[in-house]
DNA sequence: GTGAAAGCGCTAACAG
DNA sequence: CTGTTAGCGCTTTCAC
C-alpha cells in the first residue's frame, strides 16, 4: 500500500490560493472578527479546495490552552467509574473539549505519573478520583495553577474544589435499614486497598451499631479486593467465621454480587437467610437475581458538577474560592433484603 | 483563595540559571547528544531549582508528533468496552502513549465528528470501534495519512489495518451447540441499531439451522437495544409471540441478562424452561444466577494486536501493507444452558 | 562539546 | 476592513 504522508496543508497556503493574510485566514476560522463576504467566501472555498485542517497545537501553544482536560479513574472497568467517565465526556463534548483518560489502577505512584505527563501535555484542568489519601502532588499542582478538581473520595487537607458523598452518612442509614429490620449480626465486607472513603464509611457503619446498642463483633469484619471473585472470596472467609450473620453491608455492588454467588454457592438463600446490601447502584442491580438492595451513587449530578466546576475555574482562570460539594445519596430497597428470620 | 497563576518557567529559564544554550538543555532532558558531566549537573541542577517541566505541546508541534492516540469506543459504559479501553490504555502507557477517550454514543454522525477533533489535535493514531458499516470517513482519514485501526467489527473495503473477531463462526458455534442439546425453536435476539457485526452473526445463526434442517421461525426474531432493560422487553416481546422457544441467543451478555431476568419474572426457569447464551463474557458472567453460558470475546489479545498495528504504523510512517487480522473465540459453557426438555 | 538561530503553524497585537 | 509581524516553547540543523 506504501501511503506517503503528503505534505501538510497550512494556514499559508489557504491565504496563498485566496490571495489574503494568513491573519485573514485565522480570523474567519475562528470567526474572531468581521471579515467581508467577499473575503470570506473565497477563503471558505480555499479551505475546501485544500482540504485544509486547523492545526489546534499550533494555535494551543499560542493560546496556552489545549481545550484538553485529564481525567484520573482508579479502574475504568469498574462499572459506575465506567458510567462516570462518560457522563464527565458528555459534559466535556458538548464544551468541545477533549478527555485523557488516565487509569490510575488504584496505584499512587501511577496517578503521580500519570499527573506529571498530563502537566507536561499542557491539559487545561483534571478531574481526579484519587487512589490514595495522600494529595501532597495534587495541592503541588494546585499551587502551580492547574484548575482540579477531586471526585467521589473524602481527602482532607484538598486544595483543589471537590466534590463527593456523604460516605458515613449513606452507611449508617443502611446499617440502621438493616437493623431496622431486626439484624444484629451484621457482616462488613469492606475494601482491601487504603481508599479515603474506607474509614468514613466504617465510622458510618460503627455509628449505628452504636446508637442500637449493638456491640460490634469484629469476627464480622473481612476485606475484600475490587472484582466479583474478591467479593465472593471474602463473603467465604466471613461464613466460615463462627456463627454467621443474618445481613452484611458490602463497600460496593461488585463486592455485594460476588458475596451472593458465595452464599448461594454454600445453599444460603438471599434475602431469607441472609440479607445483603451494596453500594453504588450499578445498572445491573435491578437485574441481579434476587434484586440488589443498594445506596443509589449520584453519578449524573456528580459528572455534572465536576464538570461545572472545572470548566468554571478554567475560564476563570483559578479565580474565586475553593469549592466544596457534597451531593445527596438515596437508599434503594429492592429483593435482597428482608425481616431476620425470627424478628417481627 | 484567588490562586495567581505564576509565570511559567520555560527551557530559557534554565539556560539562563545554568549559563548554558537552551539547546544544550533541550539535548540533556531528551538525552540527545553528549553533554559533559559539568553541564550536564548545573543543568539539572537548575532544573530542579526552578522546577521546570517540559511542554510538550511546543515540542510537538516541531517534532509533528504528540504521543497521543485517540481511542473511539461506541460507550464506554458498556463493561466489554470499558475493558478493552483499560487494556489498551495500559498498553499504550507502558510505551508512553496517552489516550484520548471518545463516546460515539453509537452515533456515526458523533464519531465523525470525533474523528475531525482528533485529526486537528495532532494525534499521532486513532484506534476505533466503527459506529456504522459506512466507513468512509475513516477511510479519508488513513489516506490523509493518520494510522488507525478499526477494531471489533467486521467493516468491508477498509483502508485501515482491522482486527476483529469471526462473528458468523461464534454464533455459528454457539447455535450448533443448543441444536446438539436438543432444541429446535431458538430465539435470537438481534441488535436493533444497524451495526456492522449484525448481519454476519444472523448468517451465522441462520446457517446453523439450515444445517440441522430447522425451518428459520421469523417470530422468534426480536431486536433489542443496549441496556438491560431492553434486553428484558426484547424478551418480553419473544414470549408474547406464540408457542415459545426453549432457547435463546442474546446479541451481548448484558441483552442476556435482561432477558433472564424477563424470564424469571414470568416464572420460567433457566435453563429448565429456556436455555439461554450470551455474547462477550463479561466479568459478571460467572457470577449471575444462574452463570451464564457464552461466547468469549478475547479482549485481551484484542487490545494488544490493535495497539501493535497501531503503534508499529506510527513508528513506520504509513509503510507496509494493510493488515487484517481475525482473532479466535471461545464458547463458554456454564449454567444457563441445559437439554431441552424432552429431548435425550 | 557547545551555541546560534531557523522554524513548527498558529493567534493577536498593532498599524494602516 | 485587512495585512504585517512578533512571538508561543521547543527541537534541530549548521557552524564553530
Amino acid at each position: 500500500m506504501n501511503m506517503k504522508k503528503e505534505k501538510r496543508v497550512t494556514i499559508k497556503d489557504v491565504a496563498g490560493r485566496a490571495s489574503v493574510s494568513i491573519a485573514t485566514v485565522s480570523h474567519v476560522i475562528n470567526e474572531t472578527r468581521f471579515v467581508s463576504d467577499d473575503l470570506k467566501g473565497r477563503i471558505l472555498a480555499a479551505i475546501e479546495e485544500t482540504d485544509y485542517q486547523l492545526d489546534m497545537m499550533a494555535g494551543s501553544l499560542r493560546k496556552q490552552s489545549t481545550r484538553t482536560v485529564g481525567l484520573i479513574v482508579p479502574d475504568i472497568s469498574n462499572p459506575i467509574y465506567a458510567e462516570l467517565s462518560k457522563l464527565i465526556e458528555n459534559n466535556l463534548f458538548a464544551d468541545n473539549f477533549t478527555l485523557i483518560l488516565c487509569n490510575s489502577e488504584h496505584d499512587p505512584f501511577r496517578e503521580k505519573k500519570y499527573l506529571d505527563m498530563l502537566r507536561t501535555k499542557r491539559v487545561d484542568g483534571v478531574i481526579v478520583i484519587p487512589a490514595s489519601a495522600d494529595i501532597a502532588h495534587i495541592n503541588a499542582l494546585v499551587a502551580k495553577g492547574l484548575p482540579m478538581v477531586v471526585l467521589d473520595r473524602p481527602v482532607s487537607g484538598a486544595r483543589a474544589d471537590a466534590v463527593f458523598i456523604d460516605h458515613e452518612r449513606a452507611v449508617f442509614d443502611a446499617t440502621q435499614y438493616l437493623v431496622g429490620l431486626g439484624h444484629r449480626r451484621i457482616g462488613y465486607l469492606d475494601k482491601s486497598h487504603d481508599v479515603p472513603h474506607k474509614a468514613p464509611r466504617l465510622d458510618g457503619f460503627h455509628a449505628a451499631l452504636k446508637v442500637h446498642g449493638i456491640d460490634f463483633d469484629d469476627t464480622l469484619h473481612v476485606e475484600a479486593g475490587v472484582t466479583f471473585e474478591d467479593g465472593a472470596s471474602a463473603m467465604g472467609r466471613l461464613l466460615q467465621r463462627g456463627p454467621r450473620p443474618t445481613a452484611v453491608i458490602a463497600f460496593d455492588d461488585v463486592v455485594a454480587m460476588g458475596a451472593m454467588r458465595a452464599c448461594r454457592d454454600r445453599g444460603l438463600d438471599i434475602p431469607d437467610d441472609i440479607s445483603v446490601v451494596g453500594f453504588d447502584d450499578m445498572p445491573l442491580c435491578a437485574y441481579t437475581v434476587p434484586r440488589l438492595t443498594t445506596v443509589k451513587y449520584p453519578r449524573r449530578k456528580m459528572a455534572e458538577t465536576a464538570c461545572a466546576l472545572l470548566l468554571e475555574r478554567i475560564r476563570s482562570g483559578m479565580d474565586g474560592n475553593r469549592q466544596e460539594i457534597v451531593l445527596p445519596l438515596e437508599f434503594i430497597v429492592r429483593e435482597s433484603t428482608a425481616f431476620r428470620g425470627e424478628a417481627p
